[in-house]
DNA sequence: CCCAATTCAATTGCGCGCAATTGAATCGAG
DNA sequence: CTCGATTCAATTGCGCGCAATTGAATTGGG
């Protein structure tokens, strides 16, 4: 392969990568909007469904962000009166985020948003975990 | 596979394919500043280069994006003396954007970095090809 | 115990993305 | 030829992402 065709923009990874992660991001904001949330508040809402009461460090180290992108996330969802933000007692430094009932509650209004876009990818749940598997692989690689 | 299985972040593939996205744009940062651009700018600029003349409609199309994103952008790459915005002759609704002899020569300094981006994921050209095919498919079915 | 280094979240500034709207130019049915 | 519908780019508004900086709290070496 050529250096002229690896500038071809049809060739390249990067490019599909990049459009196929706003069109996944797209076909989740229709399902999203019926709960209020945007794509990044949901990947919060996800963390704290899973694990109460993070701080935004883990917070960043879960989903790659930094405080720049999260503190202003963290004080509109607190807002729509999904979370309480608050200082830790143990070290002062740092902030964590806790559901509130409100919060909790919407979880099972997610229920289905996960199984609608898997129907609205068309792949089987073999293909998606392979690809998953190996955009996994990727992301490790370009982490390092 | 059950709905609380699903809910969970490890298990889908939008996140992984959202932080592989964001990571492979970080990857190309430090390659691209050296050029004076950011990852959206280089897309318009690897463009330019295989079709020089182009307008914002037929930008939008091959790069998924809209006159609010691409009008500022072209705007800065004006700025930075890569191109030219022009009003059609032959349709007064339409611009283009048409390369500066500055803009044509960036290309030759552009050219190392899709090889250095290779390089970074450290995957073969094979893995690349086929990552690339499958990421493409999936963005082929949602943008259905 | 002290203070320099480190670790936090918050802030600032900027460039996307994208929905929605605006306004100009063109098209096309009648 | 006309005028309503359509097609353009531009604009507005907002929420990310992220680099860089700030300032407060904590840590740890001496």
């Amino acid at each position: 392969m050529s250096t002229e065709d690896l500038l071809r923009l049809d060739l390249q990874l990067c490019f599909p990568l990049y459009a196929a992660s706003r069109a996944m991001v797209q076909a989740y904001t229709p399902l999203l909007a019926k709960l209020g949330l945007t794509y990044p508040q949901y990947l919060v809402m996800l963390v704290l469904w899973e694990t109460d009461g993070v701080t935004v460090k883990e917070l960043g180290e879960k989903l790659y962000l930094d405080s720049g992108t999260l503190t202003p996330l963290l004080k509109r969802l607190e807002a729509l009166g999904m979370l309480r933000r608050e200082r830790s007692k143990e070290d002062a430094r740092s902030v964590t985020a806790s559901l509130t009932p409100q919060g909790r509650a919407l979880r099972r209004k997610a229920a289905s948003v996960p199984e609608a876009i898997v129907c609205r990818t068309g792949l089987t749940l073999e293909e998606l975990a392979r690809l998953r598997r190996d955009v996994l692989k990727l992301f490790e690689k370009l982490s390092k």
